[in-house]
DNA sequence: ACGACAGACTT
DNA sequence: AAGTACATGAAG
């Protein structure tokens, strides 16, 4: 409490997102970095969330917008179920589906995923679901130009009514007054600019973030018809369930924020697209919190370069196809299989870009035009199918399919964006880095192994 | 496992 | 006068 006191009194930004300033006079809540006059402390409580906040009855600021703090959940602890229930949530996963859906799709009941979300926030999962919508409304309204009927469906409403009637309920007011008001009080001249129909949105993140080592990864990897990349931008093009689209991130250091430029012809998915973003630039990780873990290992400690970032491909089938392709060649013959693979299978977005095939494509097609043992190819194969049967889901099991190894495995996760303790010990640039530096206890780095096996990289 | 109830959701 | 965009009550 103490801390939260002085953090909140000097607004110090390395407290933005981790807890959250409820004032009881006004029942309003705000991020510790708020720009309004400190309220008495008397008068303030601290809540750990903002649905807790939410939960006591306040409001989010329109000054200080809680829903674009920087992601934390710090206070989750090591919750993995509850922390997969809520991404999936994040993911919209609630919104056309029911909850015993989401529970089933976890392998638990939904009577336990309603204890587990009790237990720990205090609220329901649909209660959370309706939370995280309505954050996400408040930063449509705020930040694009979207229609308030649009701006319902981007956020996962299947209905301009409950949308009314659910954003009134924890805003105070009417959508439309939302976005007067927030005209009146900062306009944001930049945003003005009419984009045709370009959706624009700022994602914030929790400094330190080394964009440098991420650009250079990324352009390593650059495949031309569906990324580009530039000093200081990200662009891409992706699918998203029956969605297409892309988008381009250009990072913004001083503001430690990415503005996020986004075409989709599906609005009913921006939500989760908007989070996919998040992960692919690896947004929500505490970095300091990883940082001094991994410094604990004194020989780790030099190889560690502050804000270092894991670049995330766009999901599980794009990561795997990319691994097996990258089995036992350089990354640049790996590149080279991969955009002969996307050129020859990919569906056309617009005159400059491609979309990564699908699992389907891949089986549709002989695969004659790639240059590798027949082997491979049919492990390619195996993945795809294993794709359209799991839909991505339980990856463990794609240890069973002929062909892909433990190294394959861990590579898969560590680039999906999903898991931050992924290993790959048999991997040829890890084995090095640890014969050079003489490292000898990589299970110290555990849970953060997937970091640690970027700086393993990074250093040789 | 069950029923009552609250409140989420639709029209 | 008709059409569009948004808000809300009533009822199931």
């Amino acid at each position: 409490m103490k801390h939260y006191q002085t953090a909140r009194k000097a607004r110090d930004v390395r407290y933005d997102g981790k807890f959250f300033v409820a004032v009881k006079t006004t029942k309003i809540y705000c991020r510790p970095v708020c720009p309004a006059p400190s309220p008495k402390e008397s008068n303030v409580s601290y809540y750990s969330s903002a649905i807790q906040a939410e939960r006591a009855g306040y409001r989010p600021c329109l000054r200080c917008r809680p829903e674009s703090a920087p992601y934390s959940a710090a206070w989750l602890g090591n919750q993995a179920l509850l922390r997969k229930a809520m991404n999936k949530i994040e993911a919209g996963e609630l919104n056309q589906r029911k909850l015993p859906q989401l529970a089933e799709s976890m392998g638990i009941s939904d009577r336990y995923l309603r204890k587990l979300f009790q237990q720990h926030l205090g609220v329901s999962p649909i209660h959370y679901a309706n939370h995280v919508r309505l954050m996400f409304a408040k930063q449509l309204l705020h930040e694009s130009e979207l229609s308030i009927t649009q701006v319902a469906f981007s956020s996962g409403f299947n209905s301009l009514r409950r949308f009314n009637d659910a954003f009134k309920q924890t805003m105070r007011m009417s959508p439309s007054a939302l976005r007067h008001k927030l005209n009146n009080l900062a306009v944001d001249k930049d945003n003005k600019i009419a984009q045709h129909n370009a959706i624009r949105l700022k994602l914030n993140y929790r400094p330190p973030y080394n964009w440098p080592m991420m650009q250079n990864f990324l352009q390593q990897r650059e495949i031309n018809c569906i990324e580009n990349i530039t000093r200081d931008s990200y662009q891409r093009t992706f699918r998203y369930k029956q969605a297409t689209g892309q988008f381009k991130a250009t990072h913004i250091p001083t503001k430690h924020q990415f503005q996020i430029e986004l075409e989709i012809d599906n609005l009913i998915h921006l939500m989760a697209v908007t989070n996919k973003i998040r992960q692919v630039l690896d947004l929500n990780s505490d970095l300091n919190v990883i940082e001094k873990h991994l410094t604990k290992d004194i020989k780790l400690k030099p190889l560690i370069k502050q804000g270092l970032r894991l670049p995330a491909c766009w999901d599980a089938f794009e990561a795997g196809v990319k691994a097996i392709l990258g089995q036992q060649v350089s990354v640049k013959a790996a590149y080279g299989h991969t955009s002969q693979l996307i050129e020859e299978l990919g569906s056309t977005l617009n005159d400059n870009f491609k979309l990564f095939p699908t699992a389907q494509q891949v089986m549709a097609s002989e695969l004659d035009f790639l240059r590798m043992p027949q082997s491979r190819k049919q492990t390619l194969k195996n993945f795809a199918q294993w794709y359209i049967n799991n839909q991505g889901e339980n990856l463990e099991s794609i240890l069973n399919l002929k062909g892909i190894g433990p190294w394959t495995y861990e590579y898969i996760k560590l680039r999906s964006g999903t898991d931050s303790d992924a290993y790959p010990e048999k991997d040829l640039g890890v084995i090095k880095a640890l014969e050079k530096y003489q490292l000898s206890d990589p299970q110290q780095w555990s849970p953060w192994r997937s970091y640690a096996t970027l700086h393993l990289w990074n250093s040789i």
